[in-house]
DNA sequence: CTCCGAGTGCTTGTATACAATAACTGTCTA
DNA sequence: TAGACAGTTATTGTATACAAGCACTCGGAG
């Protein structure tokens, strides 16, 4: 086995207590792309030009490219080399095993809020609720609070550091929703999250535990509805691309 | 809310069945960096520097750059923009949660395995432990044998999907094993490993589900005893880092 | 009509030049 | 001695030029 030496570097973090959390143009394309994936602005397969990407947001292909990288690790964009760059399609296997990771972390982590949880985010979750309530109608809004009430629950748990694996099946999860949620009242789902929440703070995880599986499940067996109306929007990513036609109109 | 069209694109995927797992300089390198981190052959806290990195592994910055920005999204290098990359402080609390992650999927994936599993996955799960006790002086080695085995078990349970995610968070865990496993014996967990398996096969997941969790719990426990002893290795990386010293010899 | 092969224009991969900035070093000033 | 301040140098961020490769187009051979 190699030696494995146990290096000691003298203080690569120390002082200047002050926070900077620089925004680079890197940072800003990555959240808008990803803005723009899950929230179907660009669909499915999707192919996804470096240049003109680069052209449209006003950068140089650099941070572009770097912020797609980031998305392909995130499993929402496929590179594919000398080819091209296409958002990942709705893979019914991989919505399903962000399903089962999302519900293996989110119920494990009810185990853990303490009897005493912080009155400060259970203000916060109260708060988030009732906006909840007024933002029935407004997807993109409702999507938001929800990430916040389940990251807060993840809060509750101190197990903040599993959100963004959490986040990343989400989004996955969230992306189907929206190809079918055009219509649908969100205001069951509302519900359920108040029932978990209210189960949590009076019963315990023993009393929340079900309620949380089955609002996780209310929201997968919305996608499988929706899969088997519309299996196209489901298209299995296993093939190789194309590019996409050089033909241009003249 | 906005209109959320639901584009269709003719056909990003389809023919050419030949895969072409291209091997760009950006995947060696990361493949490298990653292995070196984990292997601590890197320290945490040391300062990674692009220049040097593409000097020694004989490209230009561009691709050791790519790959550093997708080690960082992995939560095993932090970038300072102007400052400097440094691979990341073994973090108690990160360490916890990767522990709690890992703990809370392959838990839960022991209920989805069917009683009739896939034999083949079962066979290479056998050959598997039977290397595991051949490479039992063999830290390197071990590592490769223990992912292997833990991925067999999720494709078992068809969820290999979410394999990146635990595979993601071992890391965290790994690194910090390998910082105190310097001369203990590996022969217990590879018995636990067997144990788990022989459950498994037998009894199913209620009589594997709690030998995989004391599995874990063990190798967690390693850990923390570790931490207790050398809680220097654990420092928080809360602080901001300073440039590495300018001052040259002469 | 069919097939084949060169040409062409797009793609991403890589290398490199330059810009912006942080932090150390030394000097100057009080 | 202490502190301010400018200079120096290394760092990452960004832009750009070029390389490599794929897929389509189109023309010609049969």
């Amino acid at each position: 086995m190699t030696a494995a030496p146990p290096p000691r570097h003298p203080h690569p973090y120390n002082r200047s207590m002050s926070t900077r959390p620089i925004r680079t143009n890197r940072r800003t394309v990555y959240d808008e792309l990803r803005r723009r994936v899950i929230g179907l602005d660009f669909g499915p397969g999707a192919p996804l030009s470096e240049n003109e990407l680069a052209a449209e947001l006003g950068v140089s292909r650099t941070p572009v490219r770097e912020a797609l990288i980031m998305l392909a690790q995130d499993g929402l964009v496929q590179v594919f080399p000398k080819v091209g760059s296409f958002v990942s399609r709705v893979d019914a296997q991989r919505v399903s095993d962000a399903q089962f990771l999302r519900e293996a972390v989110e119920l494990a982590s009810l185990d853990d809020i303490p009897a005493d949880p912080d009155p400060e985010v259970v203000k916060e979750l109260r708060e988030n609720l009732a906006q909840q309530e007024l933002a029935a109608d407004d997807l993109d809004q409702f999507f938001v609070l929800d990430e916040q009430f389940h990251h807060g629950l993840l809060r509750l748990a101190h197990h903040e550091g599993t959100w963004q694996s959490v986040v990343a099946a989400k989004a996955h999860l969230d992306r189907a929703r929206r190809l079918g949620l055009h219509d649908r009242s969100l205001h069951d789902f509302i519900v359920q999250h108040t029932q978990v929440l209210d189960a949590l703070l009076t019963g315990g995880a023993e009393e929340a535990r079900p309620l949380m599986r089955a609002h996780l499940r209310a929201v997968f067996d919305d996608i499988e509805r929706l899969r088997a109306r519309s299996p196209e929007l489901f298209a299995p990513s296993v093939g190789q691309p194309t590019r996409r036609n050089i033909a241009v109109w003249e």
